[in-house]
Parts: structure tokens; sequence; C-alpha cells
DNA sequence: TCCTTTATCTGAACAATGTACAGATAATAG
DNA sequence: CTATTATCTGTACATTGTTCAGATAAAGGA
């Protein structure tokens, strides 16, 4: 505490932050829906209507903890990813593994998390325009295609748009269990049975 | 009209199926967060706690519009798939790319529609729980491959979870474009590099 | 040091919402 | 014709997002 106030959160300091990780706590516990900018307003020791100076309403908050929510599961990635270390075919079989299996432990652990990333509360959000060629999970994928290529494990002319369907199908598995709708147990089932179609072995 | 009557919503005859009715039209439009339970009452004429006599909640309400929008995509495939005659190998082909097309086209005519049906709001509900099995968009795919098996176009031995890749692949690329992280353009191009990889030529 | 300016937060207000509940009303059964 | 039951009303309450005039503290200039 750098002054003794009167008022100690009048002049918070860091109003901004404080809110995110706020609404961070709230929505990972409760999802989305019941995230109440009033009692996160309250939480902080701050008036109702104090957010309005940094988010001109309740839904350009949630959109600016999707975005952060982004970087976190690049952070996750990229630490699982340093876990593996060399660059022979096998370590690079074992990245682009990882790379899928994070992606699905992470929305698996952080349900409430992965359905605002992916809801349309984040669709039309400015902080998303530079899109996805600047997103580093997109790039670590994309990457990790190349390694595969350069190892010998995928052939140079089959790599055509690999970044695009290897991220629709590991969403799709993991959007489809978060939802309820398959089991966790049927991510390895897909991944199998993508691998028998392929002709690889274990 | 059977009979005048002076209050002619008070026995309204059938307010569950006008409830639907109209909270489908109001989530057609402007999607589930707009839904106020107060508007649909105030459209169908009806006191705002009327709802409650057949819905215990709102997201039961919503649920019930999940579930019953299943049906209409299950409808709206079978009419897809009734167009195309025939048992050879190039109809069962175009059999089963059309199952993924509607789900696909679907989904981007109504997006709405489908983030409600793969939203948590119709994860725990009861009317869900027969799920998978008996569902008919889910049978007609397990049938349709296995046409691709009996046509030659599938091998046997690869016929494994190929229902549950087939679905997250389509669900995947559909989602992504559905919440703005790919472009409508994106869908054929997913397929292709399926399509290649399986050493398909179009 | 004092005064002015600017950024930050308060506090009261408003309309809309989901929901609860006691009671009114109409259809139905005896 | 009456009693019962299902269906809907009307009122009420707490909570929410949001607005806005004004209070407060910090920063900058003299």
């Amino acid at each position: 505490m750098t002054t003794a106030k009167l008022r100690p959160n009048y002049h918070h300091g860091d109003l901004e932050s404080a809110l995110l990780i706020t609404a961070r706590k709230f929505v990972k516990k409760n999802g989305v829906e019941s995230l109440s900018l009033r009692q996160i307003a309250h939480e902080i020791g701050v008036s109702p209507s104090a957010a309005y100076h940094y988010y001109p309403d309740r839904n350009s908050l949630l959109a600016a903890l999707g975005f952060s929510l982004f970087e976190e599961l690049a952070d996750y990635q990229e630490r699982e990813l340093a876990k593996i270390s060399g660059s022979g075919s096998k370590s690079v079989r074992d990245r682009y593994r990882t790379l899928g299996r994070t992606y699905f432990e992470w929305a698996i652990r952080e349900p409430h998390f992965f359905n605002l990333m992916f809801s349309d509360i984040c669709l039309l959000d400015k902080t998303f325009e530079k899109k996805l060629e600047d997103s580093r999970a997109y790039v670590n994928l994309n990457r990790c295609l190349d390694e595969l290529v350069s190892v010998g494990l995928l052939d140079k002319k089959f790599r055509v748009n690999t970044e695009l369907l290897s991220w629709a199908i590991v969403h799709g598995a993991t959007s489809l269990i978060v939802s309820g709708h398959l089991q966790p147990e049927d991510y390895e089932k897909i991944l199998d049975s993508l691998d028998l179609l392929l002709g690889i072995r274990k």
C-alpha cells in the first residue's frame, strides 16, 4: 500500500485489470451467464458504474476476457511443448499430438472458458480483428506441421490446409464433448479412427 | 376459432407450443441472450407468469427449443437425402457429402439455432438423456457409412468410429466458421484436405 | 505552495428482467 | 347444476445493465 487512503478504492490504481481478474474468477466458476457487473464491482469494492470507465458494456468486458484466454491457452500449450526435446521424427510427432491434447484438456478443465472463447460475444470484437494469422496457437500448429514435413512424416504434397483440418478435428471433438454430446473417452477414439484411415500404426 | 371468448387468451388452448413457436422466432432473429419471457408472453397476449405452468424457468424453455431444433435439422437432412436416388457408389458418396453439407448449411443459415443446440443450456436437460443413439441425424450418418462399406468405398476394417470422426470434422469446421474464427470458404478446404490425405480424387 | 485541469470513481435513478404466489377464471366431470 | 381441477392473471420483489450529474483525488503549471 503506497498511501493510506480514507477510501482505498476511490482511485483504485489498476481497476481495469482488477475487473478482468475478477470477471475471470466468476466465469471460471459459473460460466458467462452468471457474470454480473454489479457483483464484480462489489467484490472489488467499487461502485456499480465504475466499470464503465474502462468497458462500454458487459459484453466488452467478456470479450476482453475471451481474448486473454486465447493467450492463456497458448501459454499452456507452449509450456507443454517445451517438455518435449529433440527434433527427431518421434519428438515432432509427440509435439503434434501435444498440441491437440492440450487444446482438449484445457477445454475439459475450463469448459466455461472454452464456451466464452467461441461464443458470439467474442465474434465482433475489435481485439480479434488481427485474427488467426497472428494467433500464437495457430502459428505453433503451422510450425509443427512444417516440421512433420521436414522430418518425413507428412509428404509435402499433402500439406494443403492441414492446419485447418487439424484444428477442425480437435476443435470438433472437443466442442462435442464439452457440450455433452460425446464422452471424454471419445477424443482418443476420434484420433485413432483418423490414424487408422491414414495408415498410421501406433 | 372454436368459441368466441371475452378474453381470447385466458385459456389459450395450446400455450405450450405457442411458447415454443414464439421463442423460436425470437432466438432465430436475435439469439439466445435476447430472449425474454416477458416479451414472448406479451406477443402471445398472455401474462408474464403464464409460461411457468409449462416450463419451470427460462432455460427449460430454451432447452425444449434446442431439442426440437435437432429434429428440424434431421428433417432438413432427410429432405436433402431424398433428392439423391440410387444405391450406386456415386449416389452413396453423394449422400455422405450431403449429410455434412446440410449440417454446415443449416448452421450458417441459422447460427443462433446452432449456438443454442450446443450451448450448456441444453447440456443437462432430461430431454437429451436418450442421447445420441436415438438421434435421427446420428442414425442416418451411421447408415450412410455402412453403405459406403457395402458399396466398396470404405474398407470394412477402417470402419471404426468413423461416425465420430466424421461428426467431429464437420462439426469442428462448422463451429469455427459460425464463431467467426474461420471463413465459410474454409469448409470446402477442410474436406478437400482430408480427401487429399485419404487419396481420394474428386 | 496554491490553483487549475483532468482522470477517476460515486450515488441515485430508470427500465427491464426472471420469478414467486395468492387468487381469479374457465373447462371438465359428476 | 355443482364441485373440482387445470389454466391463466395481477401484483410484487429482488436483481440486473446502464446512464448521468456531480464528487473526489491526482497531476501539472504558476
